[in-house]
DNA sequence: TGGTGACATGACGATATTCAAATATCGTCA
DNA sequence: TGACGATATTTGAATATCGTCATGTCACCA
């Protein structure tokens, strides 16, 4: 019997890593490890156009690693539950080597001060 | 200050997340996990054309996640140490989730006694 | 109702990845 | 050395992905 993905169950985790191999898109992960972020505070942490900020979510989104909230104008991004064991464990071991990290803390601290609903308005 | 992908040190991991978002690429850490293998047990194991399993291995190696030994004719392919702690917090999660798959152990035993260096000769 | 800011998406060129088939290389043995 | 089996690499065509520009949509407000 060969070890095809169907029978290892691989099919949800390499979507998962797909989405994830990708530097912008660690970055993305690595913010939203801290806090609930919307698109212009990530623009801003990244520097990227909003167009580009704008697409990586989608793909992330479309992998199921983030979802999203609208308030008023502006739409919120979070880390989104894994149903896959698999991918649990990845997201999970990830997620907690980017919240440890002090520095991205400061990061989105200052994000939330500086921008959005609660400055922006 | 932008959080870029340097100051994060996430080149590394996504190098290696890339690398890992490909079903026959998963496929073939799964097996790995068990026990070093030879590219022709790989090849049976995933039915999958030679040089198209040879491809594979050669991304893996590349991303360095495997690494090979020669012994005759056979090349031996086994799990490589990772130097970049966030990546090896992720192979470690992706190997103790596959190593302990029954089904995968058993069908690793079965390609070690039916083909290789110890049948093919 | 018109305007503005926040976000999403269609379209496009540039670049990268995929696979199979053919070919090249390497080690062994006669 | 020459032939053969095991593995690696090259090739080329199809496909996918990336980043940007322009445009579209939605919510809010005057």
């Amino acid at each position: 019997m060969p070890v095809t993905a169907s029978t290892l169950e691989v099919r949800p985790l390499s979507r998962t890593l797909k989405a994830l191999g990708d530097e912008t898109r660690l970055r993305i992960i690595a913010l939203l490890s801290h806090s609930e972020l919307c698109v212009c505070h990530l623009e801003r942490a990244l520097d990227l156009p909003q167009s580009n900020t704008s697409r990586q979510l989608a793909v992330l989104k479309a992998a199921g690693l983030v979802e999203s909230r609208r308030e008023g104008s502006w739409v919120y991004y979070r880390l989104s539950p894994q149903l896959d064991a698999l991918c649990d464990s990845q997201v999970k071991a990830l997620v907690a080597a980017f919240a440890s990290r002090e520095a991205i803390r400061r990061e989105v601290a200052r994000l939330l001060k500086a921008c959005g609903p609660d400055a922006c308005t």
